[in-house]
DNA sequence: ACCACGCCGGAAAGCGGTTTACAGCCATGT
DNA sequence: ACATGGCTGTAAACCGCTTTCCGGCGTGGT
């Protein structure tokens, strides 16, 4: 391995000097610049990254806890719009992103704050991770910079970013009761997650803006998985006809996809037989048809990072909490109801 | 921060000991270790890692080059799955996965060796990396460990891993033969990727050896895009009736989706009018009922994760090619051609 | 000619661990 | 009584880079 003593050497100074023109610090003599920057491209030279971390106390690194409420990992479709825009703003500022493995070793420390002290990261994005986390206090608590998506871990220097979710719901209401819908049931998670909540909060409440009929039977869990959806469907679809809603909000597409499939094994069709509207607009969502209501990802993902940037380079800045609009993306899973 | 010299203050013992205790040497009493692993937990010291990554030479962090030909970043639906259990084996290993951010800065050093370099990574895995990346070769003279998935790069401590491209190719055209189609396009990619140019080879020796009919204008480029699937389906389709194809091969299941709209808005139905048979098997095609060969995604990345360590741990392991067997999924977009 | 000052560049002390060489101690064998 | 040797534990060098403190040198002012 080349080192700056092996450049220092051959170009007859000393490592101090080296460091200082690698770092573009300005008391080197143009000669003595240029001489070292020659040298440094012969050699191939490329700092050691552990090295200057450990002088400098900086990582230039992002800890990355993602973890899939359900299939803890990568495979949530949702997510990786969001991580993709994060990952190319922080990329721009000269951040790599590590991503903690979620299983956990045997007799491994763990914790959040631990593991992100332990790899000195810069600051922290928390993508996916429940708010049930036993350790998520530690991490509020250790004072490292950190962003949350859809999860209200707040601190010192801790912000989050949702989407306007209670929003999002009220949009969602508005087009269905709009198309002539009045019995609506609700699809969401029994865990309330942030989002899962909000969105519940934005159906009461159009509930009662509305005036529209409720029945404890219309709130369902799906857990934000596809057979969560289903399952949560099928007991819908079970109620007698005079209780069947005319329209049912899903509270993320996953479980909106679930029930269209409960729908079709019933021998009904989306739309046609029962509304259904999402939330997320997933990449799946337009294949299947579905209307819902879209985050905008890309945007999210920006905003977090630069909220996180500003968060890990001004201590002073005090934590941001951020909410994005949401959208109706209007396609053929709600049509218009047919007042019998 | 607490270093081991806290403890070892507080423990009456030199950091030497500390050090002993902490990595599990055995020539310690266990009177003192019990001592320093009391006061270890009391004061919740966390080892930096920047710190032993410099005495030891080693990260335990896999470095990721991760890129979708297209949209570099994210979002590419199958690479998701390979990355998922991929992250699972190595983290139960107690690796963390570095991701390379591909936005490079003006004036940085870059190349993959490099990178890999600087950040003192133990192991490098090649996801969706072209083969026209310019600094690959440095990467396999370097002589780190490192594993590809769909890229043919090999080096002295370098293995790469696909599926059995040709031989699913061969799949879908045998199920293809077998439906009653002959006149059968093919959608690829211009640019040869290995796993295009393999599936290409496969329909090739497949036309030959059940003597099918050949056009130059079956062959296709829809490099692995929804978009490139739309516009080398509308190309097909633009061909004279009686050179129209029967069914189409498309190397990837995006492209086979976009096959799928183009059909759509010329009036026609996937399955019904022209037969369409993708590849990969990526989350989608389930919902849009896409017939495709599927590669077994998590057990590629076990077995990309299972090779890499071993490279990593034997250093006189030769490095591994390893192929996957693929799967016919039977959907409803290939439907019997009744000869006219 | 002398002094002060500004500009360059060097020496050396960390950063937080690991590891090698070695010293002290006690029990054992002769 | 003394050499031998096995256990424990210590001192100190080292990994590669940053940064503070400081000294030397050349220049301009007086």
């Amino acid at each position: 391995m080349i080192t700056i003593y092996d450049i220092a050497k051959r170009a007859n100074v000393s490592p101090a000097t080296v460091s200082r023109v690698l770092n573009g610090y300005p008391d080197v003599s143009q000669k003595t610049r240029e001489k070292v920057q020659r040298i440094t491209e012969e050699l191939g030279f490329q700092p050691n990254a552990a090295a200057r971390g450990l002088a400098t106390k900086r990582s230039w690194t992002i800890g990355v806890f993602f973890q899939d409420h359900v299939n803890s990992g990568f495979k949530h479709p949702f997510l990786q719009d969001i991580l993709k825009t994060f990952k190319d703003v922080m990329g721009g500022k000269g951040y790599d992103l590590l991503f903690f493995a979620n299983h956990t070793l045997e007799g491994a420390q763990d914790g959040f704050a631990a593991r992100a002290r332990h790899r000195n990261v810069d600051g922290v994005l928390m993508l996916g991770v429940p708010r049930t986390e036993p350790t998520l206090n530690t991490l509020v608590g250790a004072g490292i910079p950190c962003m949350s998506v859809d999860l209200d871990l707040l601190g010192p220097r801790a912000g989050y970013l949702c989407s306007d979710n209670k929003g999002g719901a009220m949009q969602a209401m508005d087009y269905l009761v709009e198309m002539g819908h009045r019995r609506i049931a609700f699809i969401g998670d029994r865990y309330s997650t942030k989002p899962g909540h909000d969105r519940l909060l934005g159906y009461q409440e159009s509930l009662q803006r509305f005036k529209l009929p409720f029945s404890q039977k219309w709130i369902t869990y799906g857990d934000f998985t596809e057979e969560g959806g289903m399952e949560a469907m099928k007991q819908l679809l079970a109620l007698p006809m005079e209780e069947r809603p005319t329209a049912v909000f899903c509270a993320g597409d996953m479980m909106a996809i679930g029930a269209m499939t409960a729908m079709r094994e019933a021998g009904l069709t989306p739309g046609d037989d029962v509304s259904i509207i999402g939330f997320d607009d997933i990449a799946y969502a337009k294949y299947v048809g579905l209307t819902t209501i879209a985050q905008q990802k890309e945007e999210m993902g920006t905003q977090t990072a630069n909220a996180l940037l500003q968060l890990i380079e001004d201590p002073s800045q005090s934590p941001p909490v951020l909410t994005i609009g949401t959208e109706l993306i209007v396609r053929s899973t709600v049509q218009r109801n047919v007042v019998g």
